[in-house]
DNA sequence: CCCAGTGTTCGATGAAAACCATACACTCGC
DNA sequence: GCGAGTGTATGGTTTTCATCGAACACTGGG
């Protein structure tokens, strides 16, 4: 009896920004791998972007983490496309539940 | 020869909001502790609050660093009055920089 | 059926951050 | 000048989090 898999893979858990406390939202956004994620998701179409097409300076467990603590975050949406996993940025439903911090996010910042 | 204090206290450090970057200020506002220092602050007047008076479960040495990190991201002024220090919390200045975040984050939630 | 591509899971590691107890410095009232 | 009150500095502990290497699961193409 050699273990089998289960001919699909699983759904990934989204949470809706309704249900997000602030300190989860803060803490998502309060990283610099993650912001460099949702910046650069924000300038591209929607699911357009599979995961491992961003240019970060991590390897793909720490990757897939990111996109754990964003989705949990209500930050990104994600759907299985073949092989890939393409990505979209919760813009109007994040907006709504935290007004302007996504585009105070997004914002060039003279800073960094 | 004993060793002697400066005979007046060093005035506390303080940082600019629009020299902070926005990775610090989200980072700021990302723990239970300081947002509960932020909250408490906004719901008083300006300069009647010393740093013990703040109702959070921590201890004299933890409390100050959390003041200390709030300096740093722009949020809050401190003076000396005596034996203590009194806080301000930057609004208008934070705002400037920030626009909504710290409207949003004083926001009553209804999830914390 | 194999194999390359893509992404997740697991376990472990290292760094950062929060925290405490103690000790110190300053202010004020007595 | 004492002593209580207030806040900071130091050193060390604990927890949290980002990261990696290796292994696993699924997809699609040859």
């Amino acid at each position: 009896m050699t273990p089998r898999g289960t001919g699909h893979r699983a759904a990934p858990e989204h949470t809706h920004p309704d249900d997000v406390p602030v300190l989860t939202a803060l803490a998502a956004l309060a990283d610099p791998v993650r912001l460099t994620l949702v910046r650069e998701l924000a300038g591209s179409p929607e699911w357009t972007r599979a995961c491992g097409s961003f240019d970060v300076p991590v390897g793909k467990p720490a990757l897939s983490h990111h996109f754990s603590v964003l989705r949990g975050a209500g930050l990104v949406e994600q759907r299985d496309e073949g092989a890939r996993r393409v990505n979209r940025l919760r813009r109007a439903e994040f907006d709504a539940r935290f007004p302007g911090l996504l585009e105070l996010v997004l914002r060039a910042d003279p800073l960094d």
